[in-house]
DNA sequence: TTGTTTTATCGTAATATTGCAATATAAAAA
DNA sequence: TTTTTATATTGCAATATTACGATAAAACAA
């Protein structure tokens, strides 16, 4: 069909899929990138770091907002935006999680 | 369009995005996690795990391979498949080195 | 008020992904 | 040999994603 039968996996499987699914495109790989690099708040700006038209670059920031990847703080006209750290810490825990419970002797 | 402008992006960046996009379905993530709850290599056995018909199920398992997620070794008839420990420390030290060189006073 | 700036939404075309039936392949068993 | 078992590939329909022009909305400046 092309649509992922998410009911008959677990919520936290779809929860872990979807967090992954936000970070699957390089584009925002890229935005998660340039936050880091300026390390504070970017408030407007992003759209002219990225080779893509503004309402391309809304979309993907809205995605990585609805994925809780990025907080954004309406400031005046602008928005600042910022990675949240929390997050982060997540997908770093589901991986060493992973990383500790794994049996390296396998295969 | 629908196409990634891919080539506007680093080779790093279009990188990371395909290794996450490898565990972005939660039919993937599900193999993940059985291949670490069973903690062996598993021969075969894994269409029976998915509510997903086989042609399926070999599918999502070759976008494993190809990401390096997954390895799997041909025994006989079945094929054993298990997680790459090198690619989950991978994808841990990415979101590792985002957290230590993150500004928590930011926003 | 009008104009400017910044971000969001709508509509839609191009492309990608997902899922499976049918079929193919490959190795072992009978 | 033929049959069985396990996995892969092909082809295609249904759905999702990506990208952007046009437009809207919101805040501020003049």
């Amino acid at each position: 069909m092309g649509a992922s039968k998410a009911d008959f996996f677990s919520e936290e499987q779809n929860e872990i899929a979807s967090l992954f699914k936000a970070i699957s495109h390089p584009a925002r790989v890229a935005i998660i990138e340039y936050l880091l690099k300026v390390d504070s708040c970017i408030c407007g700006d992003i759209v002219n770091e990225l080779p893509l038209a503004q309402p391309t670059v809304s979309q993907h920031l809205k995605e990585l907002k609805n994925a809780n990847i990025i907080k954004g703080n309406i400031e005046g006209t602008a928005i600042c935006y910022c990675l949240n750290p929390e997050t982060m810490k997540k997908m770093e825990n589901y991986f060493s999680g992973i990383s500790k419970s794994l049996n390296t002797k396998c295969c």
